[in-house]
DNA sequence: TAGATTGTTAATCGATTAACAATC
DNA sequence: TAGATTGTTAATCGATTAACAATC
């Protein structure tokens, strides 16, 4: 992951995805620039906050015609670490873990999911989706063999903490947390947190006349 | 869901879900009160945030004891909309869909899922979690019995928009999207997005050394 | 009472939006 | 050239943080 030292331009980057859909599309019809007006208008923006979020990412782009569609692909995929293969394991297999593992969109954000863990013994040692499913027990020693550099938890809230430990203690620097659990983790680890049980409700709708 | 006019307050609103967390390992503790400074202290934030964030769901506090704990989860609670049940539907049984259906804390979150409806003939007539699995084509009539308010659209993203218009047509007023996908929906529609596929990386740590 | 904590009002900070010159 | 669009610089807006009086 490319590590953004002026942290910030979160709502920015979070932003930056939703461009890539519609620039993506840009290129499938084989068009050569898209302009920020048009991407704004397909999101409902402001054209001067799409030309923002974009030079942010470095790219420079034309008067008159706009940022080239495959330069700027590359530039916003490149500013979030999609051009870069990740290994990632799941901690938890159960129903999101299952789900996640069989996510394809992980594989082309360049997160590739090498291995399961859980505590199940009648999982251990089966398959989801292609993916291993390890023993919990085993995860220091697989990890030194897979060398994963994100683990994603899908544990039960209750065993989210210890998971966590286990998981820093293998010696693994950044953790996809889907529990509803705030981790305490060292100072070097980095944690994203991505409760779905407080996702929904919890957030404004993202699009609707409530808006504005 | 209740509908905070005033639009805003987004990002108090995020946070509310993990006081409550705390406040609910307060009460499991038998403790009457809780401080706004002893919720800071345990998510690394500055007890003036808390009383802001705290402040928005009309909670009222106690000096020098801070905020009864019952009253306060009931108010975030209230807030939030997580007090009353909402019925829902997943659009979409693949593997996401599947594993929501089973998610245990959406049902505490007053999120009820009815049914789940896929296209697949191998799924439809089977059940996912105790869902009932329906045709896609039956949407509109099932809708009118379930009489849904949230659909949760976990089709892939090719087909998004056509399932959101299939959707929208069967009077559903509230959509949880998880793809990658901007629907295009009436004004009176309102739209969340949960893209898992950028919610990683596209995403600045939420905690860790990298937050300062 | 003394002191911790709330809630209000003001100050700061950062993100969004506006204005506009530069450019192809 | 004329005009659409970029990118910069300034203005606005909203959220966070600070200061502090009120209170139990």
């Amino acid at each position: 992951m490319p590590n953004h030292k002026k942290i910030s331009f979160a709502p920015s980057i979070r932003r930056l995805p939703s461009y890539l859909h519609i620039i993506r599309s840009a290129q499938a019809r084989s068009e050569e620039y898209i302009s920020g007006t048009v991407i704004a208008n397909e999101l409902n923006l402001e054209p001067i906050q799409v030309r923002k979020d974009l030079a942010i990412t470095g790219i420079v782009g034309k008067p008159k015609k706009g940022y080239p569609v495959t330069e700027l692909i590359a530039s916003i995929e490149h500013y979030l670490g999609w051009d870069t293969n990740h290994r990632a394991i799941i901690v938890g297999a159960g129903n999101l873990g299952s789900a996640l593992s069989g996510y394809q969109e992980f594989r082309n954000h360049g997160l590739n999911i090498l291995a399961a863990f859980d505590t199940d013994p009648a999982k251990i040692g089966k398959t989801i989706h292609g993916v291993p499913i390890y023993s919990l027990d085993d995860l220091e020693n697989e990890s030194a063999a897979l060398k994963p550099e994100i683990a994603i938890i899908t544990v039960p809230s209750p065993f989210a903490q210890s998971t966590c430990d286990t998981i820093v203690a293998s010696g693994i620097r950044a953790i996809w947390n889907f529990t509803n659990v705030k981790l305490r983790v060292p100072e070097t680890v980095a944690v994203w947190r991505e409760d779905l049980s407080s996702g929904y409700a919890g957030n404004i709708p993202c699009q609707s006349s409530l808006e504005k």
